[in-house]
DNA sequence: GGGTCTCGACGCGAGATTTT
DNA sequence: AAAATCTCGCGTCGAGACCC
């Protein structure tokens, strides 16, 4: 889980002279008669504060905009599709600003804040900056006029000029708004913020100014960067373990074997917090479902985005986890080819499966078959170490049961018999009870192997 | 006064980049 | 590899400015 404390500053172009949003920010309708927004709490508004003085004969936010505009000596007439503000959302994660507000640094982080506003935007461009603290989150509206006076950015594209045009400052809130200002304005501010505990949101966010969805996303977010690196973990053992196969192929088994088993054990732990994150994701999705629904902008697009690629990761996992399956069957298959005396009893039964009541008391179970002859045999009190190398995968269920039934005692005296003939028939000779050398039998022994499937660990 | 130019806003689309 | 998304330059539009 996070605690990175981000930095809001949002700007949005203002539609004529932006009074609607000077009735929200002022809390004052058309006629100056005060207002509360529903999402505003009324007893908290007196603590709301206008930070920029208006110059003398302006009373209002829509009187300070228009007031720039024509001191502002522009040159040409403002036409009246353009844009005569830009409003200036900035704020922080909700969590971060009440701990600025209650340790009393409130004031300086307005001044910064001010400061980050008159250096970025002009002194005269900001015309109204009003402290909201009768919403969740402290805030500030700040207003800017767009006034630059520098050339046009597409000056140079549209070659000589015909006629003479007089210089000056213009209103080009495309200007002020070029994306690669606006990287600039998200930098610029993340430094100014960073006394404050605040850093730099994500690039390309396209956040809207809500606490409790900013809290959301990042969550979202982190989340997914969680699971990528537990991903990149996951391959990391996956490389352990080619590794470990390779011992495999010089034939260190039992070196094979035991690492084998501790990186299946790393793996799935890994897999295990994977999926705890996906839960604990899914938890805070059905959490805030309800304040989803209401998000008809950037925010959800962005949520479903971190949503997806989680669920992408979680599809990845789950195919790693069939190669390791994969791998695993392969190196079974491999065993026993190189090792097939570690797969036959020793009485020359097929083992049809075992059972081990208890690892800590051990007794074993076993059911063999002959031919269609069946028999079951147990043993109780059996050694504990012996069982504990089974339960490691040090040793095959064969092997287990070589080492805990002598040959006679696998087999019923029907089954012996059968094996005696068919030994008699197949090699011409008598029944050789133990095959220890692991040179015949192996091509034989597969139907059975396919026979056993499912039955056995 | 009318034709043409300039300006800012907006949207299109080709190419680049990222995701599926 | 294909689809989706992002970037960035350019064209167009409406409105104001300039020039004859």
């Amino acid at each position: 889980m996070s605690n990175t404390q981000y930095a809001v500053c949002h700007l949005q172009r203002g539609s004529g002279n932006d009074s609607g949003m000077s009735c929200h920010i002022e809390r004052k309708d058309t006629k100056g008669k005060i207002y509360v927004p529903v999402n505003a709490n009324a007893d908290r508004t007196h603590l709301n504060r206008e930070l920029v003085r208006f110059p003398e004969g302006v009373s209002n936010r829509t009187e300070a905009i228009q007031h720039r505009i024509d001191t502002a000596g522009l040159r040409r007439k403002v036409g009246k599709n353009q844009t005569k503000a830009i409003r200036i959302i900035l704020t922080g994660t909700h969590e971060q600003m009440m701990k600025i507000a209650n340790d009393d640094r409130l004031d300086s982080w307005i001044d910064a804040n001010l400061k980050w506003l008159k250096g970025t935007f002009g002194e005269e461009n900001l015309v109204s900056c009003v402290l909201h603290m009768d919403e969740k989150t402290p805030h500030l509206h700040a207003t800017i006029v767009p006034i630059v006076t520098g050339e046009r950015i597409r000056r140079k594209r549209e070659g000589e000029r015909k006629y003479e045009t007089k210089s000056g400052p213009r209103l080009s809130a495309d200007d002020v708004m070029r994306r690669t200002k606006l990287h600039e304005y998200q930098n610029s501010y993340a430094a100014a913020m960073k006394p404050f505990g605040l850093q730099r949101g994500i690039v390309g966010s396209t956040a809207k100014h809500q606490a409790n969805s900013e809290y959301y996303r990042q969550q979202v977010i982190q989340y997914e960067e969680d699971i990528a690196k537990l991903q990149v973990d996951v391959e990391k053992a996956q490389e352990g373990r080619s590794t470990i196969l390779a011992w495999f192929g010089k034939g260190d088994l039992a070196k094979a074997k035991k690492e084998l088993a501790d990186k299946d054990g790393q793996i799935a732990e890994l897999n295990r917090q994977i999926k705890a994150l996906q839960a604990e994701k899914i938890r805070l999705r059905e959490q805030h479902k309800s304040e989803i629904r209401k998000l008809r902008n950037g925010y959800q697009v962005e949520i479903d985005k971190a949503i997806r690629r989680a669920e992408t990761a979680e599809r990845q996992s789950e195919e790693k986890d069939a190669v390791i399956d994969r791998q695993r069957k392969l190196i079974d298959r491999l065993d026993r080819m190189a090792n097939p005396q570690r797969y036959s009893l020793s009485s020359g039964a097929e083992l049809v499966r075992i059972n081990v009541s208890n690892y800590r008391n051990p007794s074993l179970h076993i059911w063999t078959r002959v031919g269609e002859e069946l028999f079951e045999d147990t043993k109780f009190q059996i050694d504990y170490d012996m069982a504990q190398r089974h339960f490691n995968g040090q040793i095959t269920d064969e092997e287990f049961v070589n080492a805990v039934f002598e040959p006679q005692e696998q087999v019923s005296g029907k089954q012996a018999e059968l094996l005696g003939a068919a030994f008699t028939l197949a090699a011409g000779g008598p029944a050789e009870v133990h095959v220890g050398t692991g040179s015949g039998g192996s091509s034989s022994n597969l139907p059975w192997r396919e026979q056993k499937k499912g039955n056995r660990r």
